[in-house]
DNA sequence: TTGTAAGCGTTATCAG
DNA sequence: CTGATAACGCTTACAA
């Protein structure tokens, strides 16, 4: 039972007693195929398990139904590693994989020749993906650069890239930042001060301009020693909190433009011996599920992350079908999520039955 | 400057003005070619930034240089969802990739062929692969058994499976369970109950008989109701933990056979007005980024996950290399990782300065 | 409705 | 040392 080769179109045809073509027109569903003749084949072809070669099919057809994934969460951060990103992509792999495409995951170390220094663009070229999706990437970069100029289309996720080819799909940063500081205004707070993310991506530099913005439109003074610049990990969130806890007049309100800088906030608060929300009002950013899990739990900016991923890959889709489909260039809105690190805090049992939509389970 | 078409070796043969096998043969470092040829080659493929086509290459080497990923969460959980799988896939991908492979992702949705129903072994034979990880799966899936019987090298993490050319790595699940219950017995407690994972699979069965096994060595009685059933999310151990609090004599330590179970176990013990460690110690398992993010930060029995996959990795490699390799069946050690959650609580000042290896950064 | 045959971009076998 | 040339498994004119 159990055939050693693989089976080939060759042979499905010999078995069937038709000639490849003929295979070749019934697996792609050509009209022009006798019901006979078709069912024959079909019936070899499941008997056999047959499946087509993708790399025979490839090269020929010049197109191989798969889309490379390129992740780089930057700053020796190992990448993948951001929980943030992990969402996306199951939204990526869900909307692609119903469209017939599978992923491909750009690793950091080499080729597979072992030709050359790695380069995203000659990667891409060498498996021939049909599209790009590239997630956490400085746009900047000269590797990005290089693909953007290929004429692959490709779509960015939470950064800011253009190009003939390439759209992206962010979520509204600087309407999720204003939202948090209006949130935490309207809990009572004037001083509130921020620790950033990443000025250099997209995402850092708007949710900071969304603070700013918001603070200017509630006509709250904004103030230099309120701003900690983070890195969107847990300790930088730590680090800015313990920085601003020091300062002679503390913030009494704390957005973190992350929610795994906002763990780390908490910690630093309760290590000085205070505590959330009652000396220090804290929300985050992202809604990652750390976020409903933590004690207290985090009031934050939810982005839709499977939402960005399905939206991408629908982009992408549609860029692949019809060459001259416009790049996207969309803004997903983002929500408040009242949770527990902003509200007075109430006694103990009152807070039961909240925030039980956690893990979707 | 920019060209249209990929550049093919037909092209740079033309451009260097050799053959194109001369050119292979440069290309893939072979001896017998003039420094002079090599070097001129060399120099127009640096030129054309040239790639060799993977389809091409796939087709006539019978191999892809392309490792397929198989993840299965299992229970209607998103798959890739689970903190733990992630960090599996960052050891995978950087052995694997170091050693010149790629990583295909599996999505479950349709193949790329709109020809038959998704079936792991059928793409894994479209796209060559030339080895399978597979992770969270239940090893009596058929689809599971499918991949085991085709002579594609396979390791899975995490699951006991065997076969002709298939192994396994996972972590020392029983050993961890142990040392769990073991701590929490030197931490003075008598009345120590189970929150399980899915018993179905492997680590679930396993921690379960570790921790039964740990508690006879001990001395401990074991009572029924003291084991909850979980499935390793956070609603399983909110809803164990709620039903041990409901019992007459309720637990006053709990190991939850999941760091994820654990979280959902102290949101209960909370809610209950009760506190953690004070009233309830709690020890997890995994020591996923939220362990040490949490308030209490959680005690929990750390498995080695970029290890689990850069063992896998490696052992792939290693089978790929020789045919007749030995599949592996390695089992990784893991350790107890103390922290606040199961310790008797001191002042909060004192809790200052631990735990603060948190993310790495 | 079906078959023949020419590629797709590589590698590998033979001759030279 | 190098060059023709035959595969590899498939799609697609072009013929029949």
């Amino acid at each position: 039972m159990r055939r050693l080769q693989i089976a080939t179109i060759r042979e499905l045809a010999r078995l069937s007693g038709v000639s490849v073509a003929t295979v070749s027109r019934v697996l792609n569903d050509y009209a022009d195929v006798s019901p006979t003749t078709r069912a024959r084949v079909l019936e070899v072809a499941r008997e056999l398990d047959y499946t087509p070669s993708a790399a025979a099919r490839t090269l020929v057809m010049q197109r191989s139904q798969v889309i490379g994934v390129v992740l780089q969460t930057g700053e020796g951060h190992p990448d993948l590693q951001h929980p943030f990103f992990q969402e996306v992509l199951v939204g990526l792999k869900h909307r692609l994989g119903a469209g017939g495409y599978d992923l491909l995951l750009f690793a950091t170390e080499n080729p597979g020749n072992g030709f050359s220094e790695h380069s995203f663009a000659r990667r891409a070229r060498h498996h021939r993906v049909d599209g790009l999706v590239v997630m956490g990437v400085d746009p900047a970069d000269p590797e990005v650069q290089k693909l953007l100029r290929s004429s692959i289309p490709l779509v960015a996720v939470d950064a800011e890239v253009v190009g003939r080819r390439s759209g992206y799909v962010i979520s509204d940063n600087q309407g999720g930042a204003r939202l948090a500081v209006r949130h935490l205004r309207e809990c009572g707070h004037e001083r509130i001060a921020i620790v950033t993310g990443m000025l250099s991506t997209r995402p850092g530099a708007d949710r900071l301009l969304g603070y700013r913005a918001e603070l200017e439109a509630l006509g709250v003074p904004y103030r230099d020693d309120y701003v900690q610049e983070g890195d969107f990990y847990f300790d930088s969130g730590y680090r800015g909190m313990r920085a601003l806890l020091a300062l002679p007049e503390p913030p009494t309100a704390v957005f973190a433009a992350g929610d795994l800088m906002a763990a780390g906030a908490v910690r630093a608060v309760e290590e000085h011996g205070l505590s959330v929300p009652d000396d220090v009002a804290l929300v985050g950013f992202d809604d990652i599920q750390l976020a409903a899990m933590m004690q207290p739990s985090l009031t934050t900016i939810r982005q839709d992350k499977t939402g960005l991923g399905a939206t991408a890959g629908e982009a992408l889709l549609r860029m692949l079908e019809q060459v001259d489909a416009a790049p996207p260039t969309t803004s997903l809105p983002v929500e408040l999520v009242v949770r527990e690190s902003s509200r007075v805090r109430s006694s103990r049992r009152a807070r039961k039955q909240r925030d039980l939509e956690v893990t979707g389970a």
